[in-house]
DNA sequence: CATCGAAATTGACAATTATCAATTGCTCAA
DNA sequence: TTGAGCAATTGATAATTGTCAATTTCGATG
């Protein structure tokens, strides 16, 4: 492992005020691997060996059912995923795949629980990153149950705008099909919704996106913190 | 506070490895209070001033945006609920009303945090209660963006058979109503999903269901651990 | 027991979303 | 450059779900 990386674990939430010696001691027993894209890290149902650190690349957590399948989040780096089940010594609910070439860090489940055992300070560091991730899926489930695809689609926009947008134009970070899924909606139906918004200003070309009016666009959006607010 | 309350409070994964100066503490901090049904206790967007145990009745926690509401879970005695947001000192994501009479022990959300930083078996049981709190809302929402609303009653009813029935007849906990926002459908769905079911063995009247052919309704049901088990 | 009011059901219809098929457009490698 | 292959779009249709209105049923109360 390189040492600018293991400083940028080092700064995740969930590390930062572990115990020196702890951390070490965690990071000798972690394997660090490269993955060509579309690799299946994880599956459903299998008990949790590791806990998961994303550092370069990007991670699609998954989820199916009979012969349905859901796109449940991203992971982008720097972040760690599955760290419930883990925790629980139980079954992973979600499988896991790179989406593009990635570095992952892999740590045994076992020293997780070890060390979630001794440190205190992890063991709060822990408390802090259930509850956002916790806070997380239940934001999603309101966006979905309270919502209907075009507006999910819509305050996808706003937020891609206030984040990324400085002349009113950004580039989407993702591919259509990868979008349509974490919106949970089909391919087919995104290009409608994308087509629904050209009456509120939103003109798309490719992976380009442009809006004329912003106004329009939170009007069917009606976005809320409560839903959509990445941090809280 | 009655002393068996106390009692069954301490029991909870929550408090149970707590200190028990701690756990005296923490409760001649805390309000108990009785609340006649349909009281509103916590509204989304509030701060977090107070982490809720409900020991009789029932409470609702639903969500809201724009004019939609829909109802995210139900929270049985006796179980702590909206434990994140008091963690994070953030706002509530959810709001929350009595279904019936209820019981409720109001622990003040400061009170929490002081003892979560001092006490590390208490953080440690967070961990744990988070942890499962996160993967029921998991499973809610594999169950949501899996399943049809047809499916999801199914399954609801083959849980409801393998808990209570005895002779393959048990009676809802929860009137239809309730049922259906549950379920993340409206009561008039519901019905005709009941009326679909009467060809998979499943017979109702009122309150009362009746399965005639379990294999029937397995087979349409399809239950999953990962998305039914209550524990794991 | 009668009656009021809410819950539940049913029917008709609209909106939303999914599915299947066909076509267009883009990207990458020979 | 060109063609193969995949992503994206579009159209047609079906399935699912929601909305509104009209009854019917059920349960609590006087």
């Amino acid at each position: 492992m390189r040492s600018d990386e293991l400083g940028l674990i080092r700064e995740l939430t969930l590390f930062a005020d572990m115990d020196s010696a702890n951390f070490s001691e965690l990071m000798q027993l972690a394997y660090f691997q490269r993955f060509p894209p579309q690799v299946q890290l994880i599956t459903e149902g299998d008990p949790a060996d590791f806990l998961y650190v994303v550092t370069e690349g990007c991670v699609e957590l998954f989820a199916s059912d009979n012969d349905r399948e859901t796109t449940m989040a991203l992971v982008q780096p720097v972040s760690t995923f599955i760290l419930a089940a883990v925790l629980k010594d139980a079954q992973y609910l979600m499988s896991a795949r790179t989406m593009h070439k990635s570095r992952v860090l892999m740590i045994p489940a076992e020293s997780i629980r070890m060390m979630f055992a001794v440190d205190p300070a992890f063991a709060r560091s822990m408390v802090v990153e259930l509850a956002t991730c916790y806070r997380g899926v239940v934001k999603s489930l309101k966006n979905h149950k309270l919502r209907t695809g075009t507006q999910r689609l819509a305050n996808y926009i706003v937020q891609c705008h206030q984040e990324l947008a400085e002349d009113g134009t950004f580039r989407l970070a993702i591919d259509k099909r990868t979008l349509a899924g974490l919106l949970g909606m089909t391919p087919e139906n995104l290009s409608r919704a994308f087509a629904t918004l050209k009456s509120h200003g939103v003109r798309v070309e490719g992976r380009k996106v442009a809006i004329d009016d912003i106004e329009s666009l939170h009007e069917l959006a009606q976005p809320s913190p409560l839903i959509d607010d990445r941090h809280s």
